[in-house]
RNA sequence: GCGGGCAUGGCGGAACUGGCAGACGCGCCAGACUUAGGAUCUGGUUCCCGAAAGGGAGUGGAGGUUCAAGUCCUCUUGCCCGCACCA
């Protein structure tokens, strides 16, 4: 066969139009082979492809097709972004709900996908973006509210001016929306809807045990800090007159005897009764002044209520203050103020000239008053009454007891989460599926009346209320109980909950009857491996955890975590700055792909980089692996079908040796370490080495050659490859043929290359077999003709030789 | 402030366990084939000295451990990421 020329379009075209409809990137649940389940989650925001999601995918594409090519059945669906973002954009623009765009983008994506060659199981992806999608967020939803995990109560919420709607704590980023990096998130007082993440927050705490090693310690450390669990004690401060005691939380029990004022933080809702007209307008003004500020700009502010409170321990009597640095947001939003022991404490109390009285003394030292700054370590009580000379460890143990037994507090445990609030006033995104009856109150919306659905032409106002409070044969039906006139909820859900089980239903994407089949996701559970950007360590990723876990309680599934190992890829950048619309440096892929083609576009991506790096993207380059794919292609056309072969001789060895070299290092890096860019550097270099002897090889070990050529780009460049396969006259898709195995002894060197340093300074090399002994490395080395100057009127002191690698003289 | 990461040619990066620094690619330089090439092939390309052989220096900086350090230790500089008045 003559050379072809690299016409990548035309062979990306074929195989293009003959993937369409080919059902072959299927899972065979139940088979007997090993199962292995990939998936991405892509980075946001979209609407286009841009060379980020390239790289998601192709990480993830190239590991299916390994794992295929391994013998798994492997179930290989996309990421949840495209039911997410998109849809919400597409809402925007099409003044429309986003179902049917929804499904049309779909499509576009698929197309879009299937072109870049990547591998979906596309039918279960689908799946998940059809309003019935939304029958089984409902039926989470009532199951939840029957447990109560689902509440509505007024709050204190984020809102984002832009999106005009409520975020939740997780969404905010900076004191900034996470979908407008620009925009301050604002307070606003609101009746909304919860899911009691909070009851899981041990859990999920402990079970981040379980994904040491198999998740970044990164994305762990993130979550711990996220849940935040602090131990410490509750105890009430009773006021010095009327009224409701004020409760505080506190870590530090053991110092309270040193408590010389109680501050409450300017949100308090006891301020409504505590402060008058000018306290609470100071109050206010406090809240106002930190919106959005970095703490450690802020200074330190308070006044005093006038009122007095008595320390539940000592009886004492002490002052009342509000304080800006005190978080309504964490513990009970009031704390005891022990200057002496805590560092915010001090700087309040001396700006303001309250008492220091230190009450702990370091275990080895003195009780000293030090003017300059607190003593936060643990030591021993003092001054504490019948406390005094106990550890601090005790005695928080023992005076919480104490607090319980009189029933003035109690150990606490606090945690920083809070509950996620699921509420949108979006005119996208699921109904939340209840009824609010003037005579009954809340009332479920029933089972088999779900879905829910979005009317179909809603108008947007824009207003910061839902929109779909103005389509009133949405909003007007009868009450399921009584049968009155009620109210239908308005809010949807926050689409954080379609991606929070989203690849559960990709196990069962068409059951009508549950969202899932128990038995498929035992099969198909825990995912094996999830890869996607960083920037979802606590947002879907906590999210998705609890509701594992909340799934596990109702009895659907037996697993305790959605996924047993996370891959983080490194984002993509340009021009320093993180990629986005707003900031208008997203890079396409597809002037990459028009230019170069998609195997060129996906495998210049995993060149750039080891996927775990951060990239700053640049175009440049993309010629090398287009000009490498057309060497693999051309060097393939014009050797198949030759007859003028030399005969076997001592070049088919080294080329043979090569060849298992590099399958070698592919297959151990693909089981281990992922650097893709070495893998393909390492392809480069063997088919250097068939250039370079191209016309010695002989046929038998050519024929291998280009076999193992087309199987071992398979992952990276699969039109590449399948046009290979097909030319070498195979059936079927090469990625589901075996993945070449390597042979340990042919991808052996015959001889040891050994280094010959003096003073630890390359001075030759020499070559001896494998295992040559020590003594006759020295004696070749020492005589070796290059060396030889180095050492001679020189005393060697000292040799070291390393097997089959090196020998160091020692000379002085 | 606390916690984590990174730093290697003109550029992206390689060197996985301490053992040849700069694989592979881009870019650049030269040659071959060509009417021509932005096609293809071959060779060169860390820096300095040298025509060459060769020599010297060299992995942000300063020290240390070691026969041997990009890799380990200490300090330091710069950049990036996460958390941050969490009581």
């Amino acid at each position: 066969m003559p050379e072809k020329p690299y016409d990548h379009n035309q062979i990306e075209l074929k195989w293009h139009e003959r993937w369409q409809n080919a059902d072959f990137y299927k899972a065979e649940e139940n088979s007997a082979k090993p199962k292995y389940y990939v998936l991405e989650m892509l980075p946001y925001p979209s609407g286009t492809l841009h060379i980020g999601h390239i790289r998601n995918y192709a990480i993830g594409d190239a590991l299916a097709r390994y794992k295929w090519m391994r013998g798994f059945n492997v179930l290989h669906p996309m990421g949840w972004d495209a039911f997410g973002l998109p849809a919400e954009n597409a809402a925007i623009q099409n003044n429309r709900p986003p179902r049917d765009w929804t499904l049309q983008n779909i499509a576009a994506m698929k197309k879009t996908h299937r072109r870049f060659g990547f591998s979906y199981d596309w039918d279960r992806e689908v799946a998940t973006c059809e309003p019935e999608y939304y029958r089984w967020n409902q039926w989470f939803f009532l199951k939840m509210l029957e447990r109560g995990l689902a509440y509505r109560k007024r709050a204190l919420l984020n809102w984002c001016p832009k999106c005009a709607t409520v975020l939740a704590n997780e969404q905010v980023v900076d004191g900034c929306c996470w979908r407008h990096e620009d925009t301050a998130v604002e307070q606003r007082a609101l009746e909304q809807w919860f899911l009691k993440i909070t009851d899981y927050a041990e859990q999920l705490l402990e079970d981040i045990a379980q994904l040491e090693g198999g998740w970044p310690e990164r994305v762990l450390t993130m979550q711990r800090n996220w849940i935040g669990r602090s131990e410490g004690t509750e105890a009430d401060f009773k006021l010095a007159g009327a009224g409701e005691p004020i409760r505080v939380f506190t870590t530090r029990v053991d110092t309270i005897y040193g408590a010389t004022c109680v501050i409450i933080a300017p949100e308090h809702p006891l301020n409504e009764n505590l402060l008058d007209g000018a306290g609470k307008a100071r109050a206010k003004a406090m809240v106002d002044g930190r919106a959005n500020r970095d703490p450690a700009d802020i200074e330190k502010e308070g006044f005093f209520t006038g009122h007095y409170a008595l320390n539940p321990y000592s009886g004492e009597k002490v002052p009342v203050w509000i304080g800006n640095f005190v978080l309504m947001g964490y513990g009970t939003g009031a704390i005891m103020a022990v200057p002496a022991h805590d560092e915010r404490d001090f700087e309040f109390c001396t700006k303001y000239g309250i008492p220091i009285r230190p009450v702990i003394r370091a275990v080895d030292g003195a009780l000293a008053v030090n003017p300059k700054q607190a003593f936060t370590d643990d030591g021993i009580v003092e001054n504490s009454g019948p406390w005094s000379g106990l550890p601090s460890d005790e005695a928080r143990r023992k005076m919480s007891a104490y607090a319980a037994q009189k029933g003035f507090g109690k150990a606490a445990i606090t945690y920083r989460i809070k509950d996620w609030g699921i509420s949108r006033q979006r005119y996208w995104g699921t109904p939340i599926p209840v009824i609010h009856c003037p005579k009954c109150g809340i009332v479920p919306v029933p089972e088999n009346q779900l879905p829910v659905v979005l009317p179909d032409r809603i108008e947007i106002t824009g207003s910061g209320r839902s929109p779909l409070e103005n389509v009133p044969n949405f909003v007007n039906v009868p009450c399921p109980k009584c049968g009155e006139a009620a109210r239908r909820e308005t809010d949807t859900m926050d689409t954080f909950i379609d991606s929070s089980w989203y690849f559960y239903r990709y196990c069962d994407p068409r059951n009508d009857r549950m969202p899932f089949d128990p038995v498929k996701i035992a099969y198909w559970f825990e995912i094996d491996q999830y890869i996607g950007g960083v920037e979802h360590a606590i947002l879907h990723l906590i999210y998705s955890r609890f509701f594992t876990k909340m799934m596990r309680d109702i009895g659907l599934i037996r697993n305790s975590e959605p996924a047993r190992r996370l891959f983080t890829q490194g984002m993509v950048i340009a021009e320093g700055a993180k990629m986005s619309k707003s900031k208008g440096n997203v890079i396409g892929a597809d002037s990459l792909a028009e230019k170069f083609g998609a195997d060129t576009a996906r495998m210049f991506v995993l060149f750039a980089a080891p996927p775990e790096k951060e990239v700053d993207w640049r175009n440049e380059g993309a010629e090398g692996i287009y000009r490498f794919l057309g060497r693999v292609y051309r060097f393939a056309t014009r050797n198949l079908g030759r007859v003028d072969f030399p005969a076997p001789n001592d070049t088919d060895r080294k080329v043979r040796r090569k060849l298992h070299q590099t399958l070698k290092k592919i297959t151990e890096d693909f089981e281990t370490r992922w650097h893709f860019n070495t893998c393909i550097s390492s392809v480069m270099e063997l088919v250097k080495v068939l250039y370079a002897e191209e016309d010695k090889i002989s046929a038998q070990p050519m024929c291998e050659a280009i076999q193992m050529l087309a199987l071992m780009l398979a992952p990276f460049a699969p039109y590449l490859s399948q046009e290979i396969w097909d030319e070498l006259g195979n059936q079927g898709p090469v990625f589901r043929q075996a993945w070449p195995s390597f042979d340990p002894e042919l991808a052996k060197e015959d001889e040891a290359e050994v280094v010959v340093q003096v003073n630890g300074k390359l001075r030759g090399r020499i070559h001896v077999p494998f295992g040559t002994p020590v003594q006759e490395l020295e004696s070749r080395a020492r005589s070796d003709e290059k060396v030889k100057p180095f050492l001679e009127g020189k005393q060697i002191v000292k040799v070291i030789p390393v097997p089959d690698k090196l020998v160091n003289f020692v000379v002085r």
